[in-house]
Order: C-alpha cells, then sequence, then structure tokens
DNA sequence: CTGTTAGCGCGTTCAG
DNA sequence: CTGAACGCGCTAACAG
C-alpha cells in the first residue's frame, strides 16, 4: 500500500537510494541504509512487482509453457514448479498447450508484452522463429524433458532408461519382449522425444543380448491408455505372442494390462508388464515401473530459472536426474 | 513492440482516443475509429497489459487459489480453467494451498500489488480478515465448491449428491452401509464442506427409508487412499459387516475397493462400493460413482468472471451444476 | 467527440 | 554515495 515515495520521504532519502537498498544495486552507504530499512519495516513497503515491471521490462512471474497439462507427469512436474515458486513467493502462470498453435500463440504473448522473469519450457521443441522471439525479447526459458542448444535443461537418460526396463526382463528370462510406444512424430503434432529413446534402448538392449527384433512385436501410436490396449491385443493375438511387453509410459502400461485381463492371462504368469515414470496410477496398479523424478524435476527447473536470474551471463547448465527401476507385481520369469 | 504513441501518431489522433476504441469505451466517431484501427492493424498493435495493469490497477491475468492442485479433482477444474483462459487470450496464475497459512499469504500478495482482472477460488473459506483485503482492493472472487455471502459461485448439491449414492445402494437392496470420509475439520485444518454435506445426504437417505444409523458404520479420516482403506478394513472386520460402503470421494473409494481385496472379498458380490467424483481412476477401476462435472465447473468460473468483469453491479450468481450417478461394475445386490 | 495532461509505482541515467 | 528527473505504456479526468 505504501508507495516508494512514502518510504524515501519517511527515511529522507531520494527514491532511487530506496530503489538502490531494495534492489542491493549501487551503492549505499550503511547508515543511510539502515534508515531506508527502517522506514521499510515501519511502512511494511512492499515494491509493486507491476510497476517493477513496467520499468524493468520483465514481469515478475514464471511462465510455465506446458503441453497437456492434464497428464499425470505433467501434473507432478507442474506440482514442482508450483511448490518451488511459492516458497519463492512468486506467481506462476501456466499455459497450456494442447494443440501445436497454441504453443506459438504463448509464445508471441510471453515474448511480447507479457515477459516473466522465469520460463519453463516442458516437452517442447522450440522453433527457429520462435528462438528468434526469445532472443529479442532476451528470455531464456529452462527446458524440462527436452534438450535444445544454448538453453539449460533438465532431463533423464530416457534411452538407458529403456535399457533398464528391456534388461530386467531379459534377466527374468524373457526372450519375446514386445514394445508399446508413442509415434516418433506424432499426427497431434508434437515431437517428444522421451518415447522414442526409450525405444532405441530398448532396441540396443535387446539386440546386444542375441535377442533377434520381431518387428510384429513393436508397435507406436498415438499416446493413450486406449491405444496402448489395442496395440496390446494385436501382440497378445499373435502366434508367439510376446511373453512380457515394455511400454513406454504408466498409461500404455495400464492400457495393456487392461488387455491382459480382458483376454484372461494372468499377470505376471503370463505376461509381463513394466510402464514408465511411475505416476500415480503405477502404484495403484501394482505397476512394475522405471521411477523417473517427476515433481523434482519441476524444482529443479525454478532453481536454474534462479540461477539464470541472479547470473544471466551464465552457461546453459545441464541437469540429469536419476531414474530407478521399481520392481512391483507386473513382472515375473515367463512360465 | 509499438507503442499507443506511435498508433496515435499514424492515425493522426491523440493518444486518449486510441485507448478509447482499444477498449470501446467513451464515444468515437466511426471516421476516427476506422483510422486509428487502420494504424493498430498496420503496426500490429497490441497493448501493453503490463502498462494497462499499472494504469487501471489490476493486472491482466486470472488468478487461481487451489488447495491441493495434484488432487484429481482439482486438477480437472483447472483444466477447465486453463482451458477456458486460454481461449480468452488471458495468462492465469496459479496458487496452491497445501496449508492453511499459504491461503493468507497469497491473499495478501492477491489483494496487494498483484491485482487480477479475474480471481477464481476453489474450495477455500474466505476470512473476514481476508474479506476485507479483497473489498479494499475491490475483488470479487468467483467460488468454486464453496459458497458464501456476496460471492458468485459455482457448485453441486453435494447432499443430493450424498442421497442419489446411498439410495442407489438402498435400491439394489442392501440395508447395511457403511460410509467414509473427510473430517469434518480436518486436522489439516481446512474445513471442506463437500464431504459433510454428502454424509448428511447418506444419514437422510437410510433414516428416511426406515433403516437404523449404525455408528460402527462410518468413518471420517483426513483425506486419502490410504487412510480410507485402513476404515474399510475396519468396516469389513465387523461381527456385522456393511454389505454395502459409499466413499465420499473416489480417491476413498479405490482404498476401500483395495481393502476388499485384501479381504478376498468380491466385489460386487460381496462388497459394493460407490464413490464421488467421477475422476479418472474412477473409470480404470470400473467404480460406480456420482460424476460431477470438473472441468465444467472450471470453465463456468471463468465465464463468471467474464461477466462480472463486463458488469461489476451485478449481483452475484449462484451456478448449480448437475451431477449424475453411473453405474459401473462395484455395485450390485448384497448376496 | 477528441486532445492534453497528469498520474500509476518503480528503475535508471546523469549530474552533483 | 545520493537525488532530481525522465521514461516504461497506458488510463482517466479535464478541458475544449
Amino acid at each position: 500500500m505504501a508507495s516508494i515515495h512514502e518510504v524515501a520521504r519517511r527515511a529522507g532519502v531520494g527514491v532511487a537510494t530506496v530503489s538502490r537498498v531494495m534492489n542491493n544495486t549501487g551503492q549505499v552507504r550503511d547508515e543511510t541504509r539502515r534508515r531506508v530499512l527502517a522506514a521499510v519495516e515501519e511502512l511494511s513497503y512492499r515494491p509493486n512487482r507491476t510497476a517493477r515491471g513496467l520499468a524493468r521490462r520483465r514481469l515478475a512471474t514464471i511462465a510455465a509453457l506446458v503441453p497437456y497439462v492434464t497428464h499425470p507427469s505433467a501434473v507432478a512436474r507442474v506440482q514442482g514448479m508450483v511448490e518451488a515458486c511459492r516458497d519463492l513467493g512468486m506467481p506462476v502462470s501456466l499455459f497450456d498447450v494442447e494443440v501445436p498453435e497454441h504453443q506459438r500463440e504463448h509464445l508471441s504473448g510471453l515474448t511480447g508484452d507479457l515477459r516473466p522473469e522465469g520460463f519453463v519450457v516442458v516437452s517442447l521443441h522450440l522453433t527457429a522463429q520462435e528462438r528468434a522471439w526469445l532472443q529479442r525479447a532476451s528470455l531464456r526459458p529452462v527446458l524440462i524433458d527436452v534438450e535444445q542448444e544454448g538453453f539449460s535443461t533438465v532431463v533423464i537418460d530416457d534411452e538407458q532408461g529403456g535399457a533398464l526396463a528391456t534388461r530386467h526382463l531379459l534377466e527374468l528370462g524373457h526372450r519375446r519382449i514386445g514394445f508399446i510406444g508413442d509415434l516418433e512424430r506424432g499426427q497431434d503434432g508434437f515431437g517428444f522425444r522421451a518415447s522414442p529413446l526409450r525405444h532405441r534402448g530398448y532396441v540396443r538392449t535387446i539386440t546386444g543380448a542375441g535377442v533377434r527384433r520381431v518387428s510384429a512385436y513393436e508397435r507406436t501410436g498415438p499416446h493413450g491408455q486406449e491405444m496402448a490396449r489395442r496395440h496390446a491385443h494385436e501382440l497378445l493375438g499373435l502366434d508367439r505372442p510376446p511373453t512380457a511387453i515394455f511400454a513406454a509410459s504408466d498409461t500404455q502400461a495400464v492400457g495393456v494390462l487392461a488387455a491382459a485381463r480382458e483376454r484372461g492371462l494372468r499377470v505376471p504368469e503370463d505376461l509381463s508388464v513394466i510402464g514408465f515414470d511411475d505416476v500415480e496410477i503405477a502404484a495403484s496398479a501394482r505397476l512394475t515401473t522405471i521411477r523417473q523424478p517427476l515433481v523434482e524435476s519441476g524444482r529443479r527447473a525454478i532453481q536454474l530459472v534462479e540461477v539464470e536470474r541472479a547470473d544471466p551471463a551464465r552457461p546453459p547448465q545441464r541437469v540429469v536426474l536419476d531414474i530407478e527401476l521399481v520392481t512391483r507385481d507386473t513382472t515375473g520369469p515367463p512360465s
């Protein structure tokens, strides 16, 4: 409620000095600083973030660009960001992307008049034009689940994750292992990289183990439980069906589980299923899966945002989060 | 990029006129308006929302205050808000409330320097002090899932929902019906009203049907799957256990299902279970439940925000959304 | 109807 | 070190 002027008057200094002590910018004599701080305290002065934003051309907000915000993994990451921002006293603005156009629209606004102090982009690849916009606005988002030259990023090693899952199956004795994942470039227009990378880990591992790839065991399609269920039915309807299936996400794994149930197959006796992510539903379904720290990824991204804010010159960082195999009830040796 | 001055110069008018046509405020001659619009077009002028916010003391943002944002029902509502806001080209700022203090902290900022154009509060009860803050900031949030004098709200009839669920069980022939819900006033410090209201509907319905209440059949505790599971075990361990259980939420119903499974009870032969909300997990669990339009509630709230923005004098509205019984596989006649 | 001018609250030169 | 003054981009009286 109190403005910088009142603080200045009360402290017997100019507004510029108040600004200096509030932002720790420039030199201020200790005695003066104390007087200002006292006035700030007495008036319980809080700088107006909007005015500050206007002057600095940078709004006190952290923007998050997230595809499919309701997807369980997105929810977890948003949670991490929201938590971290709450601790910083910084509002988070959520920008949902359901179709590729949304990305462009949001980016246009964000690099235009809205100009957040911090910016996080989840899973999305920035186009050349968008990168140009960002540069002109001197905005440098922190990326999650994608890597792009010149940006700090928080990722996991998806390929290793795929390998981890596959090796687990191999070690249980499986040789006929199916894979169900997303389209390399979905007809939804997005090109998420997680699934393809996990697939690569799968391929590398089974061939590395001397097991021949069977193309009929591999299916990709639009992401979702339903589609995974259909694919699983196709695999399980084969003459020599796989004895285990690696789904590129827990959501898809649940679809596989549904198909197995519908065919009267026992899990894991007749079919082993392993997922990826370890979102909430994985625990309820007692699903074996590869856990990735989703909430943590959101939190770390905000940390990186803060680091870059403190030192804009700092070169991009690359944070790789650990993943681990979580063994539950859906995997076992083939019978 | 272009400012209002450039547009004014180009159109050969004053900045105020440009402002008038941009905001449809005041009278502007048609010919003049056309010239301005032309200039706007040629320069592809977009008003700077931050500057606008400073001048109007009202930031172009819609703030959402939400307890437990990661809870499935909250996620759905947020989805509705985010979708509606995307269509409006309006950013949404998310304020998560995990403990009561967060509410106060966020509200203090929101009524202080941040002053969103629109404001939605989910499930939370505003204190007298907070209402005073809001008034001073001339902010009037739209409420979801709560009712409070003087505020527009989007709700469902929770009591009727409780009645609906209970009647369904009654009609199937059940007479020993348990209830598992939230604490009236959680030790988490929140006092959400949904569960108590649903409970009231339950009570009204069984007594109305001439069935005697058995206090041993009713349990409330901190919200969550785990706690519900424990409560269910207690009920099912009774000498004359209930043949059906009404859980105040799907989350809790899933906990009940887990308990039943652990005791080797068949559902619905040995135990019927009905939940509330119809969130995603209800479908996967094939759970009979009471559906409430969660996404819709978020969307409607934003609509109300828009209505009030257009006409601040308008008296508070009360929107009651429809609910319905969704019959799936977890309820059946007692054996 | 329309232009001028004074804020909105703060950051930032630029002299002192 | 410190203060006065200008600018950020727009809205809102207040004259005309």
